[in-house]
DNA sequence: AACTACTTCAACCGCACGTAC
DNA sequence: CGTACGTGCGGTTGAAGTAGT
């Protein structure tokens, strides 16, 4: 390895290195110049000696100050390397080696809550560092992208939707850090309420911050722009080995597509005994994503709206100015997080599985807008409004102890929609549109990446539409949103979809009326009484190549 | 055995924050 | 108040290792 730099003293101190090809072998003579002394900084790889020379140091002097390190010892490093060589290597107490599987659901969950806080999670995992915690989150990224997998597990989206609005504006543009905390230490006052969503005990709608956390939660989720995200629907071509795996990863685009299209009952007896946590969350299931050894109930996207997750942007600059630094579900708030450590079993497994039924509800029949970019716009609003009424729903279900049926994975309210939440207030949307405008991010960009306004464009769904539109063997198996969609086939939509009671509940769910009638979507640019657009009347040509094939 | 593709992970870089002066 | 310095964090890079052909 040569990490052989020439080091060139910028004016705030850094130094920017240009990299030499001849060999470093403790090349004191062309390393970092050191500021102040004029002695030269190696860089690169540690050897055993600088090890024990750094290690000295700190059982003398303790840790910090790091850049007296090069002033007391022979150590040529800087201070910042010498703290990240003793942070990730020589403090006492590391942990070496690969991450359990309950580490690796513990960083899942956490990531679900914080996003890319290494830093903090690192502190929930004794022995660990920031840069382990990140580096394997980062190699899950790509496997879990290669595998078309969601980044989250559905449960642990559904978790995070419980959220606070705050929080999310703390982040969504990038507030200082200062203020950040001082949001975070606002202790017992509104966040601890916010945060305090998953007991559900209130039965007020709280729309308002349900849909701008959804805003936000969207928002984060277009910040497609991060290297890491935004390939997650591959924007580049599948290597010939994902080529020749696409049978069975993408099993709707291949031959046997009356395979992929089976009866519930086979779900049922096909799915993984699933516990909704322990299974979807499982290291197996979530890491290692065996290319051809997958049951079909969790091959691919598992659900369109998890799917998004895996577009979440955390902190490159996204479009415009903004810089997302967070999912959309992020909070850090300690309190919140040791209270979910502590039951890592979810306590609303029903909750859970009414979610998925509705996260898994008919993408968009009708959207008003004929071209694909006012429809995009379109659709991110009704998308939002689908996921508050998804959230919402949720939590009524949970109330009503919902009988429910079963579908392999996914268990559904047949009742749910009777107690669906008609009120909703008027200024709710406003404020959605608030926190839309607040984001500052177009929304046609938001909404191209990925396809995602296929999934979820569009709330307004007749029901004599349904059952045509959405029996498999009218399905196009050749687009993307099918494919998105299919994900719902995979997790028994068909139960909601044939069920003319469910899906006139389902239909007040989406349309969500207040108690005046007014339509929640004709707040918005989508509206009823506009021709059907039907499944696929977005334009595809933003999707990524590997859903064009 | 040689080559290629892919994965892992240690280390670097730039930025931002806090503090001292 | 402004500046310099120390520190921490998160993103990125690239060499080493591994698997596949």
């Amino acid at each position: 390895m040569s990490y052989t730099t020439t080091t060139v003293e910028s004016d705030d101190g850094m130094h920017s290195s240009i990299h030499n090809e001849s060999p470093a072998v403790d090349n004191f003579g062309n390393g970092c110049r050191s500021r102040g002394r004029g002695s030269v900084l190696k860089k690169g790889p540690w050897t055993s000696n600088e090890d024990g020379i750094l290690i000295d140091y700190v059982k003398k002097h303790g840790e910090g100050n790091w850049n007296a390190v090069q002033k007391h010892t022979s150590l040529a490093r800087c201070g910042k390397s010498c703290r990240l060589r003793w942070a990730n290597h020589l403090r006492p107490n590391l942990k070496k080696g690969a991450f359990s599987q309950e580490e690796e659901q513990l960083i899942v969950e956490m990531h679900a809550k914080m996003g890319n806080k290494w830093a903090q999670m690192a502190e929930h995992l004794p022995g660990r560092t920031d840069n382990e915690i990140k580096n394997y989150w980062n190699t899950r990224i790509k496997r879990r992208q290669r595998a078309g997998l969601p980044l989250y597990p559905p449960e642990i989206h559904v978790e995070d939707l419980q959220w606070s609005e705050e929080y999310t504006k703390s982040t969504i543009t990038r507030v200082d850090r200062r203020r950040h905390q001082d949001f975070l230490q606002l202790g017992n006052s509104k966040t601890n309420v916010l945060f305090d969503d998953l007991n559900f005990a209130s039965s007020l709608f709280p729309g308002a911050s349900d849909l701008s956390d959804l805003v936000s939660c969207n928002m984060l989720g277009t910040g497609a722009s991060s290297s890491l995200y935004e390939s997650y629907m591959p924007p580049i071509l599948p290597s010939p080995k994902q080529l020749r795996e696409s049978g069975s990863r993408f099993p709707v685009c291949s031959s046997n597509i009356k395979h992929e299209f089976q009866s519930p009952e086979h779900f049922q007896n096909t799915a993984p005994q699933r516990n909704p946590r322990s299974c979807s969350i499982s290291p197996c299931d979530v890491d290692h994503p065996p290319y051809g050894n997958q049951h079909s109930t969790d091959m691919m996207i598992s659900d369109s709206h998890t799917f998004m997750d895996g577009m979440l942007s955390t902190s490159k600059p996204s479009f415009g100015a903004v810089k997302l630094e967070l999912p959309s579900f992020q909070y850090s708030e300690s309190s919140a997080f040791d209270q979910w450590k502590t039951t890592p079993s979810p306590p609303h497994s029903d909750l859970l599985d009414s979610v998925d039924a509705y996260i898994q509800s008919p993408p968009p029949l009708e959207i008003e807008d004929s071209d694909c970019f006012s429809s995009c716009d379109t659709g991110l609003l009704d998308m939002l409004l689908h996921e508050a009424k998804i959230k919402t729903s949720a939590k009524h279900s949970m109330l009503m102890s919902s009988p429910k049926k079963s579908f392999g994975s996914t268990t559904y309210t047949t009742d749910a929609t009777q107690n669906i939440p008609r009120q909703i207030n008027s200024g709710e949307f406003e404020y959605s549109q608030k926190s839309l405008a607040r984001s500052e991010i177009p929304f046609s960009t938001q909404f191209s990446a990925g396809g995602l306004s296929s999934a979820f464009a569009g709330t307004v769904v007749k029901t004599e539409e349904l059952d045509q539109v959405w029996e498999p063997k009218s399905l196009d198996i050749t687009r993307p949103d099918v494919l998105l969609a299919s994900s719902w086939l995979d997790q028994g939509c068909f139960g909601i979809v044939r069920d003319s009671s469910n899906m006139s509940d389902a239909l007040a769910l989406l349309l969500g009326s207040d108690d005046t009638g007014n339509s929640y979507v004709t707040v918005g640019s989508s509206s009823a009484g506009q021709a059907p657009r039907g499944v696929g009347s977005c334009s595809w040509t933003n999707m990524p190549p590997v859903w064009s094939l």
